[in-house]
DNA sequence: CTTCTTGCCGAAACCGGTTTCGGTAGTCAG
DNA sequence: CTGACTACCGAAACCGGTTTCGGCAAGAAG
């Protein structure tokens, strides 16, 4: 006995505390200690509770590798990203990354993560994670329409949560921001301001928040009546270049626009460089509303109006929601939607041109 | 053999193929087969291909969990992102992890990442993972002087690897980038195109790199045979802000430099906002370069000549290191140092007005 | 022809947990 | 007083690997 303790104490200068350290310094047995840790209903309370005690004390934790061999958890949420994402991705990548282990660690999760360079390898390498147990359960970003990996994990009933949508909700748990309300709020605003017309620069379409998004343009613009012009509609415009280039083209219209709202920030940064090009001040020749709120809107002048998104508190929330939908909680109760905030900059100003003099300005310029 | 496939194929719905499984249909047992597969001396070559033959064939793979708890390794690199460091770490974070675990899964490896809001939660973080053995190894990055977390990971014998170097090399491996030839390479082309006059604004000097870079900056300049003006110089700018504040200090004294030299690439942002303020053309007027090689520095107008770090490579090399001195590998081949590669654009350029000059026209425009 | 190695593999313990299966003691009804 | 429950816990198997130990057969040495 005593010889059993030395040799024990002894090992913890390094080694950690077992179920078995914690079982002989009760006089009970594993199982005992392990059922009464787990909650199981054959467990006296008084038992429960002088091994819950006994556990603090000695500082027990399960070793998380040992659970996983009998249980085939785990305890860690699963993140693949996917590098192809990167132009619209990275700006808020590291608030995510940050937002998500947080959730994770304040639970006693570990995030498991691993990178694939295509849609193909980022499905191969969810897979593999899925059959070697790296993961309980994954977080989806940037989910898209006919998103393959929700195809994937619903079939292998795996658990997940989105950040984003989906139309079918099937299995799908959500936490994602109102970008449509956002959209619509735009629009308002700048018709507040006294814009009539209004162009729309949108992100992705075959993500999920691109038909959302443009909905919601759309909705702010039937709502005060204005009828937005095809011609100032622009699509699929994820970074600055194609920005720069939707812009272009919705400003060397026959009736250009005088404010231009944008589905991400890093489209708005591409309107910034045609504003530039056609010597078109922003803010009062052309007013511009972005979304997402990437640190680069505030290193521009002036600084870009748009509706900030809080990655760090998403990526927590999903953590939670996963966690939770691992637990087996319902799915209904694991869906919601918050906000953005707007961030009124210097980028949306009253219009102090008509859309013919911009026309006439641009038309100098080239 | 058709019924093993179809076994396997069976099995694949949902079971995972176990070593159990291995043994069996070669007619061994568990032990000879981990033992082949670990590389046992006492196995004969002929089993051990035939073990191999059959693993591979039947798809085999260890359950990291189960090889942990009796090995203590779990195959995974650790990784702790600390929040604070944002300003200056996030542009590159999203590069540098995808890299990170690009390298990790190529060797079957798997990425571990949590995140800490402060030093102190840093340390402790690390230290659980150790205790819960949730990571083999660690990688640090942005190293300090004095790095707690090497002294942590020393004392617990723990592997790890920087990115970065450190003065005291003891236990350390790392992979660093030459930034102290970059600032030297930087002083000599603006020499080159006509600059005497070189203002410099350093990173965090509390990081292992600070010392460096400004060493590099000053051997540049010693090396054409320039005394730089310590009312030139500036240090601990590691976001646009501080950026912003040092050149506007430097470029307000008596005799202004025609060209500054930043340690980081965000720092090199705020002189972009000087210049703006003070109505210099970036340049000519005044010429800039930069260090990280940051997507913003591509935005700007003119965009920002800089030395890129390719952090994706960085990140692959890392776990490539890290994996090998887990595996036990002797230090001193595992430290290795690369260039930053030079990107000439528009920023730098020959100076188009004497020192007195700009003096003057800041004087102006105040 | 023994005896001692050496090469090679099987048997079983082990790692740190979880889960199943009984078994005992106490309670209550008949 | 007996029998049937019920509450509670111990014993042992189990998860999927690794590692120790011992034994057998073949070859080398005496």
């Amino acid at each position: 006995m005593i010889n059993r303790t030395d040799q024990k104490h002894e090992a913890s200068v390094h080694l950690r505390v077992t179920i078995s350290d914690v079982s002989e310094a009760l006089g009970l047995t594993k199982s005992t200690v392990s059922r009464a840790l787990n909650n199981y209903s054959d467990i006296s309370e008084s038992t429960r509770l002088r091994v819950r005690r006994m556990s603090e004390q000695m500082g027990y934790r399960p070793l998380s590798s040992a659970q996983a061999i009998r249980t085939g958890r785990s305890r860690s949420l699963g993140l693949v990203i996917q590098q192809a994402d990167h132009d619209a991705y990275r700006p808020f990548l590291a608030e995510f990354l940050a937002g998500i282990s947080q959730g994770a660690s304040a639970e006693g999760w570990t995030l498991t993560i691993a990178s694939a360079d295509s849609p193909e390898a980022t499905i191969e390498t969810i897979r593999t994670m899925i059959r070697d147990r790296k993961a309980d359960g994954f977080i989806l970003a940037r989910t898209m329409l006919n998103d393959p990996r929700i195809a994937l994990l619903r079939e292998a009933d795996v658990p997940f949560v989105l950040f984003g949508r989906s139309p079918d909700p099937v299995g799908c748990a959500w936490h994602d921001v109102l970008g449509e309300d956002a959209m619509r709020d735009a629009v308002r605003h700048l018709a507040q301001l006294g814009h009539r017309k209004i162009g729309f620069i949108n992100g992705g379409m075959h993500y999920n928040y691109g038909p959302l998004r443009l909905q919601g343009f759309l909705d702010g613009m039937a709502e005060i009546g204005l009828v937005p012009d095809p011609a100032h509609l622009r699509l699929d415009a994820v970074t600055a270049e194609a920005g720069a280039v939707a812009s272009r083209a919705i400003m060397t219209t026959a009736s250009p626009p005088t404010a231009i709202v944008c589905g991400v920030d890093m489209a708005a940064l591409g309107v910034y460089r045609t504003a530039a090009e056609l010597q078109l001040s922003i803010g009062s020749d052309l007013s511009v509303v972005g979304y997402d709120g990437i640190q680069e809107g505030t290193h521009l002048k002036p600084q870009l109006t748009t509706f900030a998104v809080d990655h760090t508190a998403s990526g927590r929330r999903l953590s939670a929601l996963l966690i939770r939908r691992i637990g087996g909680e319902d799915l209904e109760t694991l869906r919601e939607l918050v906000p953005a905030t707007f961030r009124d900059r210097g980028s949306a100003g009253r219009p102090n041109r008509t859309s013919a003099q911009l026309a006439e300005q641009v038309a100098r310029t080239l």
